[in-house]
Parts: structure tokens; sequence; C-alpha cells
RNA sequence: CGGGGCGUAGCUCAGCUUGGCUAGAGCGUCUGGUUUGGGACCAGAAGGUCGCAGGUUCAAAUCCUGUCGCCCCGACCA
């Protein structure tokens, strides 16, 4: 492609609106332009990286034996509410009424498939004969965000790879999450992404039943604990604490159990104050209705409890904070003076909270707490419980190292449904005995537009986008550094056309600009291999071309360039290759 | 939905506090010329309902009210 007939509009000056790295470098490098809130235009430049990651994609679904269809964005209300999800999804599911002759149509824009695709397979598979299956789509999907951030990284409307699969047995569904696990670090590494798998919360089936692929960046949503040791990492809200073994309190150090008086302070920063202690010297006592019946937790006061935990810790299907008035009549006062001495309900406490020597809690009673509270002897408890979110320098439960706090992007993530769908939207299948049995299924989710986004967002430097050979919207730019100049033109020209022959994906600079204008511009959109025509190159009768990662180039003679720029590119093909796993 | 910020030329912004000449600058664009290896120079030109609506005033980009949009923090996020 010719620059000046393609459209790539780049800036000299970064956008005000845009704050993180790869929303300022995709606006400035001409990939995409804002409409509204949460929706972009991707220009060709873009279009051609997302098309690259799309393909990529493919080719591994295909690869892990995933069949490819395509299904309508334009859903009918009446799934989502078969499912739940229509009040599951509240505000975040786009929703409208249409009319079509005399009657009024209620209609909904996919934010991901699963009814649509459960549907499908009701309909159509009966027998275990036709199972297991795996069908997957690169579609369009809405979410009205309430709140769209970070340019690209999370909009209301974007490009997903979305996997179903359906089997007869656990055994089948965990065959096939494997194939997609693995397919999955195929994919980001083939997209030459840092990436990470990630223990995630995994809802009503438990276990390893759900990860989530981050790329660790500054600016990330989510946040995930990692142990560099052993290459444990979590999402926050799955993360397990670890504890190294350690001796008991010495109770010697305990001192006398006293009242203090603390009017109004009903907080932790509150108590501190008036006090003079400080939240890991406190016990948090946190009052939930659990299926009805009240339920108190203990955590550490600097700590923050994890109502996912919480809720397996006491075997409970429904958990939420309790009001005011159940707090009043379980701890005898108002909301912010719960403690664990002499409390009457179901008490659950967090591991360290055990540790705790000499604590202050709330006093059950009216603007009062206590000092020098002890587990043992001032309140007892039977076993305590992983019931916190984990945070950074916590210990690693696997091998007791230190686990460290990063941000990531979520690109993808693979799930183990079970029959949720199945069992609402009537999808059943007849066994060898002639049984029926909701399909077992799993899905398989990845941000296709997030594998660019989060490239832009973490391969760059002060000039530019830096983009691997496999995604990048050219994988050579050619710049005649004066196009007024006959033997320049002439050589650039015979090289973009020897190379588009040759099936390469090149960008001709064909511009009428000074040479520090074009070699910036080439900089900014970061295509990986720069081949410079110049008049100082033309007396030695060679060009000039320089791995957008390196800092010096390499000068190769003319007349090979061809050959040389093509080899250039498969040695690198070669080693980004390496990097993918089997 | 809570809190904060911003809306003036294609982009980045000044002017607003304390109302008052024809609303400015840099970059970009267009024309002509000189240039041509890391965002050139000279000369000239085009480009604005100052987000929108209402109000106060002799007079509003500037003050007031409302409204819309965008950004950031938080809540939310299959």
């Amino acid at each position: 492609m010719r620059w000046s007939k393609t459209f790539i509009p780049t800036m000299k000056e970064v956008p005000s609106d845009a704050e993180i790295p790869s929303h300022q470098l995709m606006l400035r490098a001409g990939l995409i332009r804002q409409l509204m809130a949460g929706a972009y235009t991707y220009l060709p430049l873009g279009w051609r990286a997302v098309r690259k990651a799309e393909a990529i994609v493919r080719e591994e679904m295909d690869r892990a034996g995933a069949i490819e269809l395509f299904m309508p964005a334009l859903q009918p209300i009446e799934l989502f509410e078969r499912t739940g999800r229509k009040s599951a999804f509240g505000n975040v599911l786009i929703n409208f009424q249409i009319q079509r002759g005399d009657r009024r149509v209620h209609l909904a824009l996919g934010p991901t498939h699963e009814e649509v695709v459960t549907d499908l397979m009701a309909r159509h598979i009966s027998s275990y004969r036709q199972l297991p299956v795996c069908v997957y789509q690169i579609q369009t999907k809405f979410r009205n965000e309430e709140r769209p951030r970070f340019g690209v990284l999370r909009t209301s409307e974007f490009l997903m790879k979305d996997a179903y699969s359906f089997g007869t047995s656990v055994d089948q569904l965990n065959s096939v999450y494997d194939q997609m696990y693995k397919a999955y670090c195929r994919i980001f590494a083939r997209a030459g992404l840092n990436y990470l798998p990630v223990e995630a919360e995994s809802g009503p089936i438990g276990g390893d039943a759900s990860h989530e692929f981050m790329v660790p960046a500054n600016n990330g949503e989510d946040r995930i604990v990692h142990c560099t040791a052993c290459g444990y990492a979590a999402n926050l809200e799955r993360a397990e604490t670890g504890r190294v073994p350690k001796a008991k309190p010495v109770s010697s150090s305990m001192t006398q159990l006293s009242e203090a008086s603390t009017p109004g302070a009903g907080s932790i920063e509150a108590v501190c104050r008036a006090l003079g202690t400080t939240p890991r010297q406190m016990i948090k006592t946190l009052l939930f209705l659990a299926d009805g019946e009240p339920l108190a937790c203990l955590v550490r006061g600097d700590h923050e409890a994890n109502e996912a935990k919480i809720r397996r810790a006491a075997g409970c299907k429904s958990l939420q904070m309790a009001d005011a008035v159940t707090i009043q009549s379980v701890t005898g006062a108002p909301v912010g003076f719960a403690g664990p001495v002499g409390l009457k309900c179901r008490v659950l406490a967090d591991h360290d909270v055990a540790e705790v020597v000499d604590a202050v809690v709330g006093g059950n009673a009216v603007d009062m707490h206590l000092r020098g509270v002890n587990v043992g002897r001032d309140w007892q408890v039977d076993a305590t419980h992983d019931l916190r979110m984990a945070e950074d320098a916590d210990v690693c439960p696997r091998c007791f190292g230190r686990m460290q706090l990063v941000h990531g992007i979520e690109v993808g993530h693979v799930f183990k449904l079970g029959t949720k769908y199945s069992v609402s939207l009537d999808a059943e299948y007849l066994d060898e005995k002639e049984l029926r049995h909701p399909l077992i299924m799993g899905c398989y989710g990845i941000g296709v537009n997030r594998i660019v986004a989060a490239l832009c967002e973490t391969s760059y430097d002060e000039h530019g986008l830096i983009w691997p050979l496999s995604i990048a919207p050219y994988e050579v730019l050619v710049v005649p550094l004066n196009v007024s100049d006959t033997e320049t033109v002439e050589s650039a020209e015979r090289i973009y056309a020897e190379l588009r022959n040759l099936g390469i994906d090149v960008l001709l600079d064909d511009r009428d600009a000074r040479a520090g204008f074009k070699l910036k511009d080439a900089d900014l959109i970061g295509i990986p291999l720069r081949v410079v025509i110049g008049g100082r190159g033309l007396k030695e009768g060679v060009a000039e071309v320089r791995w957008r990662w390196e800092s010096e180039s390499r000068k190769i003679p003319l007349e090979s360039a061809v050959g040389d720029v093509v080899e250039m590119l498969a040695r690198q093909k070669i080693q980004e290759l390496a990097k993918v796993p089997n």
C-alpha cells in the first residue's frame, strides 16, 4: 500500500482526552478515532492489526478443533428472560423495542452468546453420539458500560471471539477446557503479548473451573497477585492467602481486657484516631445475612473481606451485608461497634485474626470498644478460614514465597459453565441408556481488540509504537527520503513492488515530505522493519534497514535488498514463533 | 449513579478571576517560492453560531440558571 493512497492521520500532539499510553498512541498513530464515549472507529492501520489478531485467533481455534459459525447480534429478549440474565445483566444489556407491523418486538444486542448458542444446540443435539462439540465465532458484542474508559480497553461495543463447548461429561468438558487453555497460550504468545494465566473466581462449579489471561500493565483494570517464585497467579477475588506456619503467640504478653469509650467512632480510622492504635491491631467485625441467618465475619482491621470466600466458608447460597436492624439485634449496638466478644450468632474468623494479640474490637455497645482482646481468653473460635482479599506481599499459598500485586488487562477468559444454561434452555441429550441429561458446557472468550490495545499499552518507546511482526499492520515500511529524486524513487518503487509480489505486507511512504517528518511518522506507527532509501545510501549502493526495536540500522546492497529483507523477516518470524508453546 | 475537571480554529492551548476595540498563539491546511537524512524557511490565504438554550446587562467567550457532551476517581463489570 502507498501511504498517499491510504488513510493514516498521524498526530504530533497528544490529544487531551487520552491519558494512558495505548489510547494516546492509538490516536496519534492513526489507528483509531473516537465516535462517542465507548465507541471507536478503527482506521485502516488499526483495523489491519485487529484483523491480524483475528486471523491468529481463528487459526488456533481451528487447530484446537473448534468450528466456526456466526450468530446474530440481534437476539430476542425472551432468551435472556428464560436464563434470568435480563435482570442479572440489568442496565448492561442493551435492549429495546421495535415496531414490526402491528406488534412490538423486544430485542437485545448480544453482550455474549450463551443463550443463542445453547438454544441452537437444544434444537439440534439429541444424542450423546453427536458430542462433544465446540463452536466459536468472532463477533461484535454490545454492553452498556456504565463507564467506558481507557480508550479502546473498555468500550460498549467490541470484537470478541467466543467459543462454547458441549459435552456429556465433566471429562469431556475438562478435555476441551485444556485444549482451549493451550490454544489461548499459543494465541497470546503468537501475538507477542506478555501474558499470565491466572486462576479466577469460578462460581458454582468451584475448583480450577476458570482462568483469566492477563497482560500485566500498570493501567490494567484488574488486579492480580503473582508469585514469581512458583508461578502461582490468581485474580484478587480468587487468590488464596498463604500462611507461614509459626508458633502461637506467647500468652504472657497479653494485657488485661479493658473498655474504652469511643463516642461516634464507628469506622476503623476513627477508632484508630480515638484510641491511638493502628488498623493492624484491630479486628473488623462484619455482619452478613447468610441464607437469611445472621453471620459475623472477622478480618483484621487493615484487611478487606472477600465475599466469595465468605460464601464458600459459610456454605451458603446467598450472602448480603446485614441491615442496621439486624446488626442492632445481634450486637445490641448500632452499626460500627460490633465485636466478637459475647456475640450471639455464628462467627467465622480469618486466619490472621487469631494472631492479633491485645486486639482492639467493637464493644457491642454504643460508643464503646474493647482493648486487650485475645482469642481463646476473651472469645472463642474453633477454626479459622481464608476470608479476605489477597494483598501485595502476601505469602504465596503454594511455596510460601512473597506474592506481588500487579495490574493486568484481561484479554481472555476460559470458564467451565456446567449446566446452568442447558438446564434453563432445555438443551438435553439422550445417553446410551436412553436417559435425558443436560449438556455440560464451557465457554471461552477472547477480546480481539484488547489484544491490539494490550500490545499498544505494553510495547512502545518515547517515539511511538513497537509492533511484533505477527500483529503489525504492515511488516515492512519502505521510505524514500526524497521523492523528487528520480534515483531514490526508482529504487524504492522497485523494492516495494518486488516485496509486494512476494506477498509481504509492505507500506511505501511515497509522500512528498521532508525526511525527518517521514522518519518520525515511521517511528510513531511502529512498523517492525524500516527500509530507508536516501541520497547517502544510494552513493554507496545500499539501503538502510532497521528493526523498530533496535537503535542501529544496517546497510544492505540495493541489488540484494529484497532478498535480504525477506530473509530478515523469515528469521524474525522463527524467533517470534520460538516463544509459542506447543 | 456519587465526586472532580474540561468544552474557544482540524490538534494543543491562551483569553474568563475584574464583562467593553475586528476573539488570539503555536502546530496543521491551502497558494507561490526557496529547500530536502530526524517534525524546514520566506511571503500570502482560508478556517470560529467561543458546546447548546435561556437569563442579567447599553454590552457576554467572560457573570447567573439549565442542558448536552467528553475525560478522570469511585461504585458497577457475563
